[in-house]
RNA sequence: GGGGGCGUGGUGAAGUCUGGAGUUCACGCCGGCCUGUCAAGCCGGAGGUCGCGAGUUCAAAUCUCGUCGUCCCCGCCA
């Protein structure tokens, strides 16, 4: 056997070791007398041990441990390589400063923790691959090198040699690429993608990140949708080993919205947002009746047996203000069904118990009820639904599928701006034209435990609704030719109708690991601001790499750098 | 672009609010003892520019300002 000397134990007389590799640790017994060089041994040297394995000596047992029913007994162990002082140890058992981490990554992975991520992603990129192919999809790979289409996104940039001056960049997804194989003639094509998105990272954002990318031609969304519950029970049988009933729920966006203040629900727990506008549509009021008079809504949530203080409920308060919110009504829910709150003497008893009927309020309840715009309510119960409800880890799966997502968001400024990229095939072009902002499309998305997994759609297909949505979406005719002419173009030439989806690997393989951030399932990944503290990219590179390249550094970056220390 | 948390021997923490000698704990490291441990145990030892720079003060890990790094969040992510 060979591996990595995980923890030693040293009695004189006698020497125990725990030999690890990557199927796990078994103890190694040593007698120095007979191999005097195991006193030397460290921790992480790797080391090779021929021996005899036999059951333990009764009494010596250990049920903690896999293989704690046996032992190693060492006739010989070599030593492969020494270790120098490690920087923290190979443990799983107190939290390294992560800048520590990825900058001894090599050591970080070693953690069973770790290693056991990259052992759950290995498996559950390989039942997607098995799961797809079993289905007859095709595995194409599409350029990292590609033009850049301003849209979205900042693009990540790569200066061209041999044009100098100009520029490919990274994709932000294959999206255009695996629309024409589509035209193409590939009916069925999957990728395990690498995407680009050059803006600010979080803990489930990175600057490259990995996406299951999926699309079929003379198909349509429930043909997407059975696909990806295929692909996604397949690879949590393998994670979880659970499997997962079909066909996965579904919310439409407004049902979404309007229940649970949000387009990505977390449905692991109940505590929806319900209307409370007709129990107090003719309120004295004037908080509640003024809101429905200016057109918005008065909502609220059930939050349970909170038992909060009066000083905790004014905590919910002051963080409803922070999110947005004008102010929050509490009641909590008296033994006798009676409400208390600081608003009840503004209220009839008829209004009270209306409201407390609809919300289906239980003693020792408290209920949390804001009056705004519809918008407004729904971000801040939303936010406080989560904050109340949301279970610690994600020992329960909640899938689901958010289906009929608008054509245009409304922006904070009461703008409308495109919701999907400008491929996405509204339901219908007339409507998208004359009601913009009630239109949809035919796009969806994946949603697990509160987190966006992915999203696709329905594809345009047909070049005349490709122009006219562009027209709609404010891209000029000139415009689109120049950006999108090549891509247009080729719909011309007979389009399948098509559709497909993306699914984020890390986001999904953190979410069935456990873990709180994607930098726990992506081996090499960066820092919020970018950098990697192992290589210590990004880095300068030499004038003449510049000069090569065309490039010249702008005279304040230029003279930003100098005052720094060069590499 | 903005808000917040954190930064103390190699690692993790306490000390910071309320200034008074680099003080403490655990792991690791070095040396010694030890034949059934498994986070081995016992004895001894080394190791720190309290991120960095200014300021306040008789005196700063501790207070103030700036700065760097990192994490979380808002903006951003069609």
């Amino acid at each position: 056997m060979a591996g990595w000397v995980d923890r030693r134990r040293d009695h004189g007389g006698i020497i125990f070791f725990d030999l690890r590799d990557t199927s796990g640790l078994v103890q190694v017994v040593v007698d120095p007398e007979q191999l005097p060089a195991a006193r030397d041994l460290k921790m992480e040297y790797t080391v090779s041990v021929a021996g005899t394995v036999r059951v333990r000596p009764e009494g010596t047992k250990n049920s903690e441990m896999a293989t704690g029913e046996v032992e190693v007994v060492a006739g010989e162990v070599q030593v492969l390589s020494s270790a120098d002082a490690l920087p923290f140890m190979i443990n799983d058992r107190i939290e390294i400063d992560e800048r520590i981490r990825l900058q001894y990554r090599y050591l970080d992975l070693r953690r069973p923790r770790m290693a056991a991520n990259l052992r759950a992603r290995s498996s559950a990129v390989r039942a997607m691959r098995q799961t797809l192919d079993d289905l007859g999809f095709l595995e194409i790979e599409t350029p990292t090198l590609i033009r850049s289409t301003p849209e979205g996104a900042r693009d990540m940039l790569v200066p061209s040699r041999l044009s100098k001056g100009t520029f490919y960049a990274l994709p932000q997804s294959p999206q255009l690429f695996k629309q024409l194989l589509m035209v193409g003639g590939v009916d069925r094509y999957y990728q395990i993608a690498r995407c680009y998105r050059d803006e600010d990272l979080r803990s489930d954002r990175q600057l490259e990140f990995t996406q299951l990318d999926i699309e079929g031609a003379f198909w349509g969304q429930e043909g997407v949708l059975d696909t990806l519950e295929q692909v996604i029970v397949s690879v949590v049988q393998q994670a979880r080993d659970v499997e997962l009933s079909r066909p996965f729920p579904r919310l439409t966006y407004a049902d979404s919205m309007a229940r649970y203040g949000t387009d990505k629900p977390d449905l692991r727990f109940g505590m929806e947002i319900i209307d409370l506008g007709e129990a107090v549509a003719n309120s004295g009021f004037r908080t509640f009746s003024g809101a429905l008079e200016a057109g918005g809504v008065v909502r609220g949530i059930n939050a349970g047996r909170l038992g909060l203080s009066r000083s905790g409920l004014d905590g919910l308060v002051a963080r409803a203000q922070e999110l947005g919110a004008g102010g929050l009504v509490w009641m909590v829910v008296e033994d006798d069904g009676s409400l208390r709150s600081p608003v009840a003497k503004f209220l009839s008893d008829l209004e009270m118990s209306d409201i407390a009927s609809r919300i289906t309020a239980s003693p020792g309840d408290t209920l949390l009820i804001a009056a705004d715009q519809a918008k407004v309510v729904g971000r801040v119960l939303g936010q406080l639904r989560l904050d109340l409800g949301r279970p610690r880890g994600h020992d329960d799966l909640s899938f689901l599928w958010v289906v009929d997502f608008p054509v245009f968001e409304e922006t904070e400024g009461g703008d409308l701006a495109p919701a999907h990229h400008p491929f996405t095939s509204p339901v219908s072009v007339s409507e998208m034209r004359d009601n913009p902002r009630e239109a949809v499309s035919k796009a969806y998305d994946l949603v697990l435990n509160g987190s966006e997994l992915g999203s696709g759609s329905v594809r345009i297909h047909d070049p005349e609704v490709q122009k006219q949505v562009f027209e709609v979406l404010g891209i000029s005719d000139r415009e689109a030719e120049s950006r999108f002419g090549w891509f247009v173009k080729a719909l011309r030439y007979g389009t399948p109708p098509h559709a497909g989806f993306a699914v984020g690997i890390d986001r999904l393989l953190a979410i069935l690991q456990g873990e709180q951030s994607i930098r726990d399932v992506i081996p090499f990944p960066k820092t919020q601001t970018g950098t990697d503290p192992l290589t210590e990219s990004p880095t300068r590179v030499d004038d003449f790499q510049l000069i090569e390249l065309g490039i010249d550094l702008r005279p304040d970056v230029r003279a930003a750098l100098s005052g720094e220390k060069d590499d």
